[in-house]
Parts: C-alpha cells; sequence; structure tokens
DNA sequence: GAGCTGACATGTT
DNA sequence: CAACATGCCAGCT
C-alpha cells in the first residue's frame, strides 16, 4: 500500500457534484504535506476509475488535467461540482 | 540507486 | 493587490 494507492483510493471515494483539493486529499491519503506528490501521482495516473477530474487548487483554479483542463472544467460543471 | 520532475501551497518582495 | 521565490513530497527516468 503506497501513498499512490491511497490516493487513488480518496479520490475513487469523491461522490458526483463534489471537489477536493489536493491539499485535502494528501491530508485524507495521509500526509497532508504531500499534496505535491499527488499533483505528480494523478497526473501520470490514466486510469479512468479514478475521477482525478474532481481534484482542484486551493486557489479554486482547474490545475491540469491529462485529457485537457477545459474538458476538465466540461466536467466539473456538468456535475455541478465548482462555478 | 540517485537525481529530476511536477496537475501545489505558503510566505515575501 | 500581483508576481517571485522557497519548501515540500512521492513518483518517474
Amino acid at each position: 500500500m503506497s501513498f499512490r494507492d491511497s490516493v487513488y483510493k480518496v479520490v475513487s471515494g469523491i461522490p458526483e457534484g463534489k471537489v477536493l483539493t489536493y491539499k485535502e486529499v494528501a491530508e485524507k491519503a495521509g500526509s497532508p504535506k504531500a499534496y505535491r506528490a499527488v499533483g505528480n501521482i494523478l497526473n501520470k495516473n490514466y486510469n479512468p476509475s479514478v475521477p482525478c477530474h474532481r481534484v482542484i487548487r486551493s486557489d479554486g483554479k482547474i490545475g491540469g488535467y491529462n485529457r485537457g483542463e477545459e474538458n476538465k472544467v466540461a466536467i466539473l460543471r456538468k456535475e455541478n461540482a465548482i462555478i
């Protein structure tokens, strides 16, 4: 069970319409100061089972997405999560 | 095995 | 108020 797995689990547990910040995910994963690693992990994560699009920055910004930030925003807006 | 990279956050300038 | 610089962690090359 690596930190990566914890992050996957946490992100996979995010319900629709809910968005968590990288810091929150890192905290739930067990390392509040590992928000850096969270971004790095999600970045390499191409697993569709992990709704990485529900993880945003603390500033409320999108951050990034493997399939394009615009797509990420579109999904979040569809789920009535942000904006 | 060591070093580099990054979808960040916080503090100063 | 906005931009720059620093610090932090885990994963990847």
